[in-house]
Formats: structure tokens, C-alpha cells, sequence
DNA sequence: GGAACATTTCGGCCGCGAACGAAGCATGAT
DNA sequence: ATCATGCTTCGTTCGCGGCCGAAATGTTCC
């Protein structure tokens, strides 16, 4: 065996992700919200003994981060590199259709439109991007990118303020491959501002007990005029 | 419990990543190269038999390629996402020094140099990725990058030609969080350029049973001359 | 203080899957 | 043909780790 350092600590990380329960744990985390244990015992399909557990250990590989408020213990991932492994994984995982899946409703509407981490995806969050790009007020040279001049006076008139925050802190504009439009979609500052602002707005809204959104009629409005985003098509054959 | 098409299939892969063994391989198989399913074995620390069962698990969930040739089967990594998946895990993994592992002579090897899957990482990668971005060959705003006119002609000086590909095939040029150094370095087609014309140069080398690389004594002076980088320091305290 | 709720700890059960060696197929060498 | 090598299949053993329910700890509300 070759470098321990990698393998072991490799493993244990993978390992602790590859238990259904706890990875339906992190899926629900993925929205960037904090959750109570019991919600998480939800969606982990287990008992609240059983996820205390889980929760123990995912925080104890800094996976998960707790917050006691009152008698409830928020749980949150501990970091965007966190849910970038976790993007990473799940794009890695809708590769292999060998046997292919059936596609639930549920599906689709995690298809049309979702949160990762803290920023927009599915085919909403490829739009975006597109549009984006297209308009030349980001350039995604590949799959990376950078904010124009242009682009920054665009979004400071759409409400977002991006200070040039350097090498430092977070990144002002990553990408992010898209596991179900197989595409990089907006990540980093700029994607975050992106969905919290398009919340604030009121043009998306969370869809209960999912990572999807829904888009409002004032969303599909505002996103036709503002980004000349048409809503994302009902059904795609894909 | 949510959305099924995430959670399982992501269990699954997590899964089988997250055996120790099965690190190993796929830990081996991350400097971009095929090998065979006995020096798999020995990477794995597991009986031939064993790993035999670990590689036909992970070529079935597209994780591993495998390629016949004579009576040998040679095992690569799927798919550069596979390897970025990888590399996202091995980054949380570095994160967490709860308790601490010792560093052993092999570790600092690692950390000044190594391949990750087909790309300079550790700290020459890191140097690298330094001076192009403050020379302005390349621009990386933030953590994503794009190449300049002069970078483009300084590459093709350097005997990298790169086309222009534009959104298909692999991106140009991206970022990859570096585990040892927690800063990205140069990933996408040029980070792969970059590291297969040092080996064409001869200024780097493989060194035996690892992914860590030695920086031969002609590599040290063209890194110097060329990229102004001088030797990642023998020793750092870290 | 007592009741209701949230979460963790404990003990015990049970199954999955990793491991090995021996035997079975290939392919290549003599 | 015969043997060697590389890899896989089979059958078996065995231990780790997930699961639950009951009870303990902790917190808020009235």
C-alpha cells in the first residue's frame, strides 16, 4: 500500500457518506439550510436514536456543523467544500445509467429547478448561466469564470453587490457541474447572491420537503424580462 | 425521506469509495495512469481474489475502465469527473486534524509535488498556478480561471498549443482545491498540458509506488529560468 | 414543580459485505 | 502439449456497524 495519508482518511470520509441514512442526511443539508435532528431523522428514514448517532459522527469528521438554539440542535454542513464533494459525488452517481432509475415527479421538479448548497441549479440554474454568458456579462471561459464590467453594473441594478473581495474568503464566481443537466451552473458568491436575491424577490420558493423550487408566477415574470429566462419547460424528454 | 434519486445512488458511490481498499485503487489509479489488476492488489493491500471482487464492483458503477491487453487488464479511472470527485473527498478529508496523523517522509513528498489524476498539485503545483496568475497568463478570478493572449503565447513557447475548444469536450482551464495546500491549483486541459510537457522535458519524474513526483536537477532549472519558481522548499514546518 | 418535547446514551440483535484460499479459466511462453 | 502467469469465481468465515426501543439527560413552557 502505497500513501496512507490519502487512503485511510479517503476512506473514512467516503464511508461516512455511503450509509444511506446519513446520505440522505447531507442530500437535505445540501439546500444550505440548517436542520433539527428530527427533521434530518426524516429525511434520513431512521429513528431519532439512530440519526443522534449518525449526527455524531458526521460532526465528528467536521462534515456537519451543530448550533444548540433552545432545545433544538441545528445541523448544518461545515463547509462549501462539504457540499462540492457532495455535488461532485452525486454528479459521479447520475453518470452510471446502467440500470436506469424510474423518474418520479419528484424527479422532475429537482430537475427543473433546485438549490445546491446555497446557489440555483437544474435547468433554471443552466438558463441563468446561459443567459448570463450569452449577454457577456460573465465569461465562463470553459467551465470557470469571471463577472464583466458590464455584468456587474447588471446585477447591482438587479440588487447585488459584489465587492472585489480578492484571493481571499470565498470564490466570487465558481462553476459547478450540474448532476442532472450534466452542465456547470453558477456557484461561488455570485451564485449565492443570485438565489438569495431571486428569494427575496419572491420568484422562487422552496417546495416542502425537497430541494426544489417552485417558480412563482411573479418569478416567471421577472426572470422572462429581467433575464429573458423563459420558464424552463415543463416536461423535457431528456 | 425526500428525494430517492439522490440518496441512494449517492450512497452507493459514496459507498464503494469509502472502503479502505478500495481507496487505495482508486487513490493509485488518481495519477492518470492504467494499471493492472495485481499492482491494483498491492496498492489495495488485499488478496488478488479480493480485489478482483472490489474492481468488478467498481467498473459496474462506471468508477474504473478497464482495457484487456494480452493477459493483462489494465484499470483507469473512468472519467475526469471521477477524479475530481475524488480530489473533493481527499480536500474534506485534509480538513478535519481532529486527531492528527503523524507525517511521514512519503507525506512530504506528496505535499511539495504530485499528480492529481492528470495534473501538477502540491505546492509546485501551487507555485505554478502563483506565477502564471501574476504574470497575467492566466487570470483567475478568484478560484476560476481563464487564459490571456500573452499566456497563450507564452504556453506556445513553452510547447503547449492549445486550441481554441470552446463549451464541448473538457474545459481549458479549472481550478482543482489542492488537499495538501487548501488553494487551488491548475486542473482542465491545461493544467494536463503543463504536467505532460514537464514529463516530456524530463523535468519532472515519477517516483516509485507513489503519485508524488521528483523534480529532476534539469526541472529545477527550467522551473526557475521559464516560471521564475524556485524549488517548493525542501521542508516546510506546515 | 411538573408536563411535553428534543436529543442522546445504552444494550442487544442481526445482516451485509470484506477477507481468504482453492479451484477454474483464460492467455502467453517453451 | 505442458507449464506458468494473471485474473476471476466459489464457498466459507467472521467482524464491523446500522437499527431499534427503553431509559437517561436536558430544555422550554405553563
Amino acid at each position: 500500500m502505497t500513501t496512507m495519508v490519502s487512503g485511510t482518511t479517503l476512506a473514512e470520509i467516503a464511508a461516512l457518506i455511503g450509509d444511506v441514512a446519513r446520505a440522505n442526511i447531507l442530500s437535505a443539508l445540501m439546500d444550505g439550510r440548517a436542520l433539527t435532528a428530527s427533521e434530518l431523522a426524516w429525511h434520513g428514514g431512521v429513528s431519532a436514536s439512530t440519526t443522534s448517532g449518525h449526527l455524531a459522527k458526521l460532526a465528528d469528521a467536521n462534515l456537519v456543523a451543530m448550533a444548540r438554539q433552545g432545545r433544538h440542535r441545528y445541523y448544518r454542513l461545515a463547509s462549501p467544500e462539504v457540499a462540492q464533494a457532495i455535488e461532485a459525488l452525486m454528479a459521479v452517481a447520475s453518470f452510471g445509467p446502467k440500470r436506469h432509475r424510474p423518474v418520479g415527479p419528484k424527479d422532475e421538479a429537482l430537475r427543473r429547478a433546485r438549490t445546491c448548497y446555497d446557489h440555483l441549479a437544474g435547468r433554471l440554474g443552466i438558463a441563468l448561466a446561459d443567459t448570463l454568458t450569452e449577454r457577456r456579462y460573465i465569461v465562463l471561459s470553459d467551465s470557470a469564470g469571471a463577472v464583466t464590467d458590464e455584468g456587474r453594473r447588471f446585477l447591482c441594478d438587479f440588487g447585488i453587490e459584489l465587492e472585489h473581495g480578492n484571493g481571499h474568503g470565498r470564490a466570487l464566481c465558481r462553476t459547478c457541474l450540474d448532476w442532472s443537466e450534466r452542465r456547470p451552473h453558477l456557484a461561488g458568491r455570485l451564485g449565492a447572491a443570485l438565489c438569495s436575491r431571486m428569494f427575496e424577490l419572491g420568484w422562487v420558493e422552496r417546495i416542502k420537503d425537497s430541494r426544489a423550487l417552485a417558480i412563482t408566477s411573479q418569478g416567471r415574470q421577472g426572470l422572462a424580462q429581467t433575464f429573458g429566462v423563459t420558464e424552463p419547460s415543463q416536461a423535457s424528454g431528456d
